[in-house]
RNA sequence: GGCCCCGUCGUCCAGCGGUCCAGGACUCCGGCCUUUCAAGCCGGCAACGCGGGUUCGAAUCCCGUCGGGGCCA
């Protein structure tokens, strides 16, 4: 049997990390088993599913580089893939069910509901509704011929347990005491998350169900339809939550956690994707740095950590300088571009483009995200803008006048403009003024690019032409 | 409140009865290098939640307890 996973996100909000980190073990599961990896749209809240959050997980996945081979766009046997065009189906499998016996129209009042609900939390009971007030068979029908609506309810069967071996989490086993005759189909004909989950699980063949902690509860019950729909039961995989920084799901109010999002900020999707499987799984040989294929021969299921782990954004930053510094020049300058553009706020000509790629390598040693290189390399596509507390921590010293004097004189005069004859001036100018580099460099430095931090100076110098250079030194002494 | 899951440095991961006075990574702190900032290199701080067992021997197995998380309410 060929292993069939998928990944069905439902489009009520952007792709987030979690969500990402459950597309990429789908994706590492199928690859590493040689298996069909699908993507489905679990779109049946109509009320919170939106177009721009389904266009969202679609570029979201496909930056991540996590392709799918059945599912939304791409086509295959179950196209759409799309609960809301499936609509029918599932109301066909849930009457098929009542038909059967396995299922049944509701007529439990609220207050009923209630009532059981309230007496057994007093008497220390599970909650979950046990199905002690469905009418007979007859009385329903009579009741829906009337035309009063009512919503089906799946019938546990009881006593009863459901146990399963989950591949992360071993055997685990619920009574059935505590799960409730869940609703399947509403009384307006809509179908709940369990109900067209579970249908489009069995039709769509998935041999293995990997999903987030939190549905970890609700298996019984997908268990249980399953069996009642007449199919194998997939294999069951539950991930580990994701958590923030204080130790609770990880949600909007811990930062950013759309992929999206990280996207925007200079974020490297390989090193997203490597953290994100290193977050509760690892490759081994206490290696880190692990690129996707590599994982996907060695991915193991089974090897999956069982506890939440937090997301660190720290660590994800660090991993994302690894990745931009391993990058060739060639494409570091490629990813880069879009972002010295963005700070910019236009694009660059043919010939800064070529002054941008001959200091790109040492603007990529130094970068961790992407955002951070158009700050790096602005002084050179236009005006100087200086940095207000750089002027004042370092063109305040004595030494200043004289050093901005001389490196102007002398720089007036180097030919060819180049780092290593930009070098021998400025070193002799030192010398002259019987000056540290440190100390005497800086002054330079805010000068030509407007900060004290900033890439290489003779570089930068070369990189910004002899002419600008020196009127900016000399427009520096002006400003003293 | 009920049920389920989880519990190794601040964080992530390794460890699956002895080779662990617990290893790697991020962070942090020193130092080196150095034209700034990074990067790099060297070094350091830092953990088996607790209590009982089982065993010659436990981070590793069992029980309890405490703590955290999830789902339902």
């Amino acid at each position: 049997m060929t292993v069939r996973v998928r990944f069905a996100p439902s489009p009520t909000g952007y792709l987030h990390v979690g969500g990402g980190r459950t597309a990429l073990y789908n994706w590492l599961f199928a690859r590493r088993n040689g298996g069909t990896m699908i993507l489905r749209s679990d779109d049946t809240d109509r009320e919170r599913s939106t177009d721009e959050y389904y266009l969202d997980i679609l570029s979201s996945m496909r930056w991540l580089g996590l392709d799918w081979d059945e599912g939304i766009e791409v086509g295959g046997p179950h196209f759409p893939y799309r609960q809301s065009l499936r609509i029918a189906r599932y109301r066909e499998a849930a009457h098929r069910l009542v038909a059967e016996g396995k299922a049944y129209y509701s007529f439990e009042t609220p207050e009923q509901l209630e009532g059981f609900r309230s007496e057994a939390q007093a008497a220390g009971r599970p909650p979950a509704y046990d199905g002690r007030y469905r009418v007979t068979a007859e009385e329903a029908a009579a009741r829906m011929a009337a035309g009063e609506p009512a919503p089906i309810r799946f019938a546990v069967p009881r006593p009863g347990e459901t146990t399963f071996a989950d591949v992360v989490r071993g055997d685990v086993r619920f009574d059935h005491v505590q799960v409730d005759d869940f609703v399947i189909l509403r009384s307006d004909g809509s179908p709940t998350y369990h109900l067209a989950s579970t249908v489009d699980d069995v039709d769509f063949d998935i041999t293995h169900v990997v999903r987030g902690e939190d549905l970890l509860s609700s298996t019984p019950k997908h268990i249980l339809l399953s069996e009642a729909l007449g199919h194998d039961v997939p294999a069951y995989a539950h991930l580990p939550l994701l958590m923030g920084p204080d130790g609770s799901k990880l949600s909007k109010r811990h930062g950013h956690t759309s992929i999206s999002a990280y996207r925007e900020d200079g974020y490297l999707a390989e090193a997203v994707c490597n953290y994100l499987a290193i977050l509760s799984w690892s490759p081994g040989e206490d290696e880190e740095i692990v690129p996707l294929a590599t994982m996907a021969e060695r991915f193991d299921l089974t090897a999956v950590s069982k506890s939440p782990a937090v997301f660190d954004v720290t660590k994800l930053e660090w991993m994302n300088g690894v990745y931009i510094r391993e990058l060739p020049v060639a494409e570091f300058v490629a990813r880069a571009l879009p972002f010295v553009a963005a700070t910019l706020g236009r694009d660059l000509d043919v010939a800064e483009e070529e002054v941008f790629a001959g200091i790109a390598p040492l603007v990529q040693e130094r970068t961790k995200l992407l955002t951070e290189i158009g700050p790096q390399v602005r002084f050179l596509f236009g005006p100087v803008e200086y940095d207000e507390a750089s002027w004042d921590k370092v063109m305040t010293k004595p030494e200043v006048p004289a050093v901005l004097t001389a490196a102007a004189e002398r720089l007036a005069e180097v030919e060819p403009w180049e780092t290593a004859a930009i070098e021998d001036a400025l070193r002799s100018v030192l010398e002259y003024l019987e000056l540290s580099a440190r100390k005497g460099l800086q002054p330079l430095r805010v000068a030509v690019t407007g900060s004290s931090v900033s890439p290489p100076l003779f570089e930068s110098m070369e990189a910004l032409g002899k002419r600008r250079a020196v009127e900016r030194i000399a427009a520096a002494s002006a400003r003293l």
